[in-house]
DNA sequence: CGGCGGCTTGAGGTTGGTCAAGGCATGTGG
DNA sequence: CCACATGCCTTGACCAACCTCAAGCCGCCG
């Protein structure tokens, strides 16, 4: 039994989701247990692959080891708008799950490697582990604020702006994943994708796109986008890297009453 | 000591954010007075005072009582997107508190009742009581529900869906507190405000306001809105209820490992 | 009574969506 | 190995939507 607990631990220790969790608050070995033995059956989804469909409802969560997905909802003018980039160590079906049918759909947007959760596990794991609902509470957190982020960028922002924000967000948000390099990265999604992103029609993503390139901000090559001038594209899309950061949670020291 | 627990319990069982908290999950006697000793410092806040001001450090949370606040970004071109309204139960400074500086500014826009909890003792709350950090889990999780539905407004929706989904948005979330009757409510914003909130200019809210009310759907006087026909104003908003709905947390039963 | 904030309405101009056509790369099947 | 199909990027023209600016109005509060 301790070989099958240390051998969970250790396996997983890696895991993305463990890693985020980690930096919020430091786990114990009972904790990282616990979140082992939950992330034990491991999926793949391929591309294009529906993960969840608005609508439905599901009782079981999936923890993203690997690859991409979107987050989005259709409406009725046939009109898509994408809510998020579910990334490595994110958990599809959060807040999904809570809801008696799913508010969202979500889709694989190239090859994923998943872990499923049934719902009532994961439940059970909150309950029982403060330290580790807690930190899910601080991820959550930091969900909303990347959330609340997006509203600025379609509700307020000019157009260049919200691409310039877009794409320094993509960059910090991969480097926290280790998929980004210091300057570049593959953006997953195609132009009228990002349109359904940051509320912009495919033609006009590709005209900023181009002023982007004309001004010496950024590079292209195929999917590969080079950020060229970080500090001006910053000031321009007003980003502020802080809303991404890890946030430690810091307990007082104090005993509990 | 129990009858401080005793009395601590029951004044604050009619505290708005705790009703919310059970409506996900019961909480027990002890969950119920390690919150009551949490809401002790009463404060007010007075119309237009700023309570979280974008930039600064803040190791302390405001849950409020009553009253409404905003919690808004304002942009180098000087426009201002407010990102929700902040409605008795919620917190303020969530998730604000949880990075260096905070993200967003809070002003409230009237008089207001807050309960003022020291960070350290909401975190070490949270670690002491799983179930208290699983209910906030789920809160969370429903904050980010709205933030991604106001995202799908600012981004794809037409101006008058996204009013009519605003207003019903309204009227949900009020009724949920006590704070509207059946089909109408006061609107704690001015015009331009509600462009603030939902993207668009002071006059063409005025305008869509107008359209609503000459196609009967809506009345308002001064300030009082009254829903005269939800069910066209939902269709034409694409407004499902359920994302606001409460969503309980169901145990499985089982025993934790 | 005077000032102010917010509502209402109008005129004009720009932005960015829509539609459409063409080009280029990739992949597939004969 | 080539022919073709498909998906995406690119560019252009047109036009409607919505912003901006501005002026007038109302009700409230000092």
């Amino acid at each position: 039994m301790a070989i099958v607990r240390k051998l969970a631990a250790g396996s997983i220790s890696g895991h993305p989701l463990i890693s985020k969790l980690n930096q919020s608050i430091a786990l114990d070995d009972a904790d990282l247990a616990a979140l082992g033995a939950l992330l034990q059956r491991k999926v793949v989804a391929h591309k294009a692959k529906d993960i969840i469909v608005e609508g439905y409802e599901y009782r079981v969560l999936h923890v993203v080891e690997s690859g991409f997905a979107i987050r989005y909802k259709l409406l009725h003018s046939g009109k898509r708008q994408i809510v998020n980039i579910v990334m490595p160590g994110d958990i599809i079906g959060f807040p999904a799950c809570f809801y008696e049918h799913a508010v969202f759909s979500v889709t694989a947007i190239g090859d994923m490697s998943l872990h499923r959760v049934p719902l009532d596990d994961f439940t059970d794991l909150c309950l029982a582990r403060a330290n580790v609902s807690t930190a899910l509470l601080w991820f959550a957190a930091r969900e909303a604020a990347i959330y609340a982020e997006h509203i600025i960028d379609a509700g307020r922002r000019e157009p260049l702006e919200r691409l310039a924000h877009f794409l320094l967000e993509m960059l910090t948000r991969l480097q926290a994943v280790g998929s980004a390099s210091e300057t570049s990265f593959v953006m997953p999604l195609s132009q009228e994708g990002i349109g359904d992103l940051i509320g912009l029609s495919g033609p006009h993503v590709n005209r900023m796109l181009a002023e982007l390139k004309r001004e010496g901000l950024i590079a292209m090559d195929g999917h590969e986008v080079t950020i060229l001038d970080r500090a001006a594209l910053q000031i321009l899309g007003e980003f502020r890297p802080a809303y991404l950061a890890r946030t430690p949670v810091r307990p007082s020291g104090r005993r509990p009453a």
